[in-house]
DNA sequence: TCTGGGGTCCTAGGACCC
DNA sequence: TCTGGGGTCCTAGGACCC
């Protein structure tokens, strides 16, 4: 059996750590720039308040309700993550982090008929060492623990935060109360075709047939979906020693750019910071991609934006900060076109191998360069 | 009218996730 | 005026090989 523990409202959660008197409060938390909204707490939600919604779009009803607004503290939640991730090792042996606020329980070997017991004590543990709410699911596979854990989210005073799908019929009950489109693995293109086939519910995604699946549903990515949600396990859990294979640092800018010598800027940070990330797995990456996006419309209903990429290959996989720049630049250099309003830039590293396998290259080639338009 | 038959490796792009 | 910032996996198709 699996876990899945995610913390509730993660980042607006981790500010209240810090002020109590937030408590039973509505507070939301910002993007980068104060964009958009990328974290609220239940109080948030029930004033309507959308997720991913742009700040300014909700102001008013923000003002109004008196809502805490907090700018995001990436480092701030990093921290906390790993605190929670901490605890859970204390568990399993086999803690899989997902994501941020999200890990996968490793649970073999615990009491089959324990397991409601086990995970409540394990919500309330988390809660008290960390001061951050969780919510868990617990079935066979994953696709199934993530429906578990989306129903005990949605219900935390009747399923008290935890759910167990474990027998036929109480796995049978969480499908049918779970709509196709929040099944974890469908997105908007598959949820359209679903709902066009009369497949409504992860029931009735549950009971279509492999052949089908293969055929409709991306292949032997439906397939894995289907024999997740009928109990057969298919996506294991991850090796946690397992190096990232892409390394990206982007951002909007706060305010429009038109210069070449502040394009250079950010990128030449963002490199920084994606080479203190690769360190860090104590990895080399050979491939650089540095990506613009400009929004040449005057207005701003005209909100097209367009994005300009190239990439580089080194001739050696490398960490130096210095020697990564050295390369990213002649792409900034001809990405920019004079005139344009630059909103946003990036830098992808690829390719990543660890340090000891570097292969280092006697006879430097000259490295390869391709545009690409979107 | 026809134009081998496999293989492998790489890349771009799509779909999805939080 | 104005809309995060990261990631993963899979597939199709091209290049190249014998």
């Amino acid at each position: 059996m699996k876990a899945i523990v995610d913390c509730n409202s993660f980042y607006a959660a981790c500010e209240r750590l810090f002020k109590p008197s937030l408590h039973g409060k509505p507070v939301v938390v910002l993007s980068n720039n104060d964009g958009c909204i990328v974290s609220r707490t239940d109080e948030a939600k029930a004033l309507g308040i959308q997720m991913a919604g742009p700040y300014y779009q909700n102001k008013e009803e923000i003002e109004k309700n008196k809502v805490a607004v907090f700018s995001s503290n990436y480092h701030l939640y990093g921290d906390i993550s790993w605190r929670v991730m901490e605890t859970l090792r204390s568990f399993s042996p086999h803690v899989e982090v997902y994501s941020v606020d999200e890990s996968f329980l490793d649970l073999t070997g615990i009491d089959e008929t324990m397991l409601y017991e086990y995970a409540v004590f394990l919500k309330h543990t988390t809660e008290l060492w960390t001061g951050i709410p969780v919510s868990i699911g617990v079935a066979p596979t994953k696709v199934l623990s993530k429906v578990a854990n989306r129903l005990a989210k949605k219900d935390k005073l009747g399923t008290k935060g935890v759910i167990v799908l474990q027998t036929p019929r109480q796995q049978m009950e969480g499908l049918q109360k779970t709509p196709v489109e929040d099944v974890w693995g469908v997105g908007g293109a598959s949820s359209k075709k679903l709902r066009l086939f009369n497949i409504n519910t992860a029931w009735d995604l549950r009971n279509m047939s492999e052949d089908w699946a293969r055929k409709n549903l991306g292949g032997v990515v439906g397939v894995r979906l289907i024999k997740e949600l009928r109990g057969e396990p298919c996506i294991e859990m991850k090796d946690p020693l397992e190096i990232k294979k892409m390394i990206a640092t982007t951002r909007m800018f706060g305010k429009p750019v038109y210069e070449l010598r502040e394009l250079r800027e950010a990128v030449a940070t963002y490199i920084t910071r994606a080479a203190e990330k690769l360190r860090r797995q104590n990895c080399a990456a050979k491939t650089i991609s540095v990506f613009l996006v400009t929004n040449n419309y005057s207005n701003s209903y005209e909100y097209k934006p367009a994005g300009f990429s190239l990439y580089t290959t080194l001739p050696f996989a490398t960490s130096l900060t210095n020697l990564l720049i050295e390369h990213a630049m002649p792409l900034v250099e001809q990405l920019y076109r004079k005139g344009s309003k630059y909103l946003k830039a990036g830098v992808i590293l690829s390719s990543i191998v660890p340090d000891d396998k570097v292969q280092f290259n006697l006879f430097e080639k000259p490295s390869s360069e391709h545009e690409k338009k979107n």
